[in-house]
RNA sequence: GCGCUUGUAGCUCAGUGGAUAGAGCAUCUGGUUGCGGUCCAGAGGGUCGCAGGUUCGAUUCCUGCCAAGCGCACCA
């Protein structure tokens, strides 16, 4: 819709240039939006004021204009351009009814478009046909994306930070799904360096202990046999494997329920089938993209943007972490992949010139997106609690889960922007839970379900209404609110911007509490009305039930 | 010192090159004996960190400054 506007409104330009009644101008973008407030309609555009200048009109004089050539358009039997790509405008059409209801030029010039009560009708038509279907599109185009995220190292269990990125990641792999992407949701443990000494030293609990806490303990417990202490490595490497399987896992599924396709490791998938050493080769082949120094194997990254070049193999002809990460890129080379999304703690965005830089140097040609997720802050009685790995005290995202539960803790963590450095303010945590948006959220859901289930005793499920009676304020409101998930998702799979997806079922949900208080649907005085409201309601419940879906939250029947 | 991120209502956070800057929580007022009140309607509360600049128009873009967080390894 928004896009049938945008073009509508190219065209007339184009026409209107042609004529000779505009002078020619480049025409970049054609930006149709959402106004702010619902006076406004339903659609806006602002073209008259940014062309104004160069049309050498004023802006108000320019938009009247436009706006008679796409009354002209509308109207015209002859038109195809509007009807051609979506059901809405089609469905308008047979009815021999036009788009929109009126289409107005206001104060500084914008254009504010309204739809017709055809027009609406149809998006609850429309909804109804998709079922869970509806918000799906094919901007994704097949293209196989490889989204990593988490990877947290397999030496202790998901703090909060994980658990920001993991929810956040997760439900963006959805929405991509939904738009047409292949994705593989990917986590890569990295079970081959320093950290895994470290975690031996730990369970060893010898002078160069790293990590406690109550599951070192138990590991050693569990590792410290007479066979195995003095092997710090193998200790680690068995060490990591039980937090990976144990601990990481079973988080991840039963506490987080996101679900990874592939788990790389870095030991036997990338080292032991020696991509790094290929990914070497590959480097060393290309003219001037590696170089040796002080006995060292630098890789040129500041070919790419970065500040300064980096070593891939040591003095002591060891690999880096670098070096290791030419391989994992190679590996995801090698798979197809078309597009990389990175999910990060922000404590390691010194990392990604390097790790970009890497990618283009051993010819990955495809997008690599970063999402930097900042680290949570606690806050207890407003003071800052410090954790510290090292002691042990780290709040984990299991225990917040079994405190908020996984709903509660996944929309609060949905709800805000990924480079937001958000407070989580421990005390209130559990009140937090009582006030927490998602169970308004629900609950609205919750309501729909029981006013349908009454529908059903009373045998009104089954026909259906004239949609051409919503015309209460709060209907249309309702309504317009559905047309906009479809946009919703794809802004979505745009950008990943995944916030916005919380903050749109509140919306939602707000405008069906409202349109409840004022609406009322059965056993009005009016039969007719009420058919056409239940089929209102399906819609809104389609909607909702999809929005809580893609979150990865619930969506219950009663509560 | 250099770099990245952030600075919007009492608190937690949205948002935008343009129409009176929004939501939730908190505070206050009113409604609702219900198709589930886990609700609805309304009020107060803002120099959009500060100062310049670009623009017809900046909270949004640019520069400088201030503050906070995080980075700045032949660690991972």
């Amino acid at each position: 819709m928004k896009m049938i506007l945008e073009q509508q409104i190219r065209s007339v330009l184009g026409e209107m240039q042609k004529a000779g009644t505009l002078p020619v101008f480049e025409v970049p973008e054609i930006r149709v939006e959402r106004p702010k407030e619902e006076q406004f309609g339903e659609y806006s555009s602002n073209v008259a004021l940014m062309f104004a200048k160069q049309a050498g009109k004023s802006p108000m004089e320019l938009a009247e204009t436009i706006r008679q050539q796409l009354l002209y358009l509308c109207h015209s039997e002859s038109s195809e351009a509007e009807s051609r790509n979506l059901e809405i405008p089609r469905q308008a059409r047979d009815d021999n009814e036009k788009l929109f209801e009126k289409i107005e030029v206001v104060k500084p010039g914008y254009i504010n478009f309204y739809l017709s009560q055809k027009a609406l009708g149809a998006v609850v038509r429309e909804v109804l046909a998709k079922k869970e279907r509806y918000g799906e599109s094919e901007i994704g185009n097949g293209i196989k994306v490889n989204n990593e995220f988490i990877s947290a190292n397999p030496t202790g269990p998901l703090h909060l930070g994980n658990g920001r990125g993991g929810f956040y990641a997760d439900v963006l792999s959805r929405v991509l799904r939904k738009a047409g992407f292949e994705v593989t949701n990917e986590y890569y443990i990295n079970d081959a360096g320093e950290q895994i000494l470290k975690l031996g030293h730990s369970v060893l609990k010898d002078s160069e202990a790293v990590y406690s806490g109550e599951y070192i303990d138990e590991l050693n417990k569990r590792l410290t046999t007479d066979d195995l202490k003095q092997k710090v490595k193998e200790v680690g490497e068995k060490a990591a494997g039980i937090v990976m399987e144990e601990m990481i896992k079973k988080t991840l599924q039963e506490k987080m329920q996101v679900s990874f396709d592939v788990f790389t490791s870095e030991k036997k998938d990338i080292e032991e089938n020696g991509y790094i050493n290929k990914a070497l080769e590959i480097l060393r082949a290309k003219e001037n993209l590696v170089y040796e120094n002080e006995g060292a194997l630098w890789l040129k990254t500041t070919l790419y943007g970065d500040d300064k070049d980096r070593v891939l193999l040591k003095q002591d002809g060891a690999k880096t972490y670098l070096a290791s990460d030419c391989g994992y890129i190679l590996y995801k080379m090698e798979r197809s992949f078309e597009r990389i999304i990175e999910v990060w703690g922000a404590d390691h965005h010194g990392y990604v010139a390097r790790f970009r830089a890497a990618a283009q140097a051993l010819g990955f040609t495809g997008k690599v997106d970063f999402i930097l997720v900042q680290l949570v802050k606690l806050v207890k009685d407003g003071e800052e609690v410090r954790m510290s790995k090292r002691a042990g005290n780290v709040i984990t995202i299991d225990k917040l889960i079994e405190k908020v539960g996984h709903d509660v803790a996944r929309f609060f963590f949905l709800l805000y922007a990924p480079e937001t450095q958000m407070n989580f303010d421990l005390g209130l945590a559990e009140e937090r839970s009582q006030k927490n948006p998602v169970f308004y959220v629900q609950y609205a859901h919750a309501r729909l379900s029981s006013i349908l289930r009454k529908a059903e005793e009373e045998g009104l499920a089954k026909t259906s209404g004239d949609l051409n009676l919503l015309v209460h304020p709060k209907e249309r409101e309702l309504i317009c609110e559905l047309l906009f998930f479809p946009e919703l998702m794809e802004t979505i799979a745009r950008d990943f911007t995944v916030h916005r997806l919380p903050q749109y079922a509140i919306r939602l949900a707000d405008k069906l509490h409202s349109f409840y208080a004022d609406c009322r649907v059965l056993n009005g005085e009016n039969k007719e009305l009420s058919l056409a409201r239940l089929e209102l309601i399906k819609a809104v419940k389609v909607v909702l039930a999809e929005t809580l879906d893609v979150m990865g939250i619930a969506a219950p029947e009663k509560m």
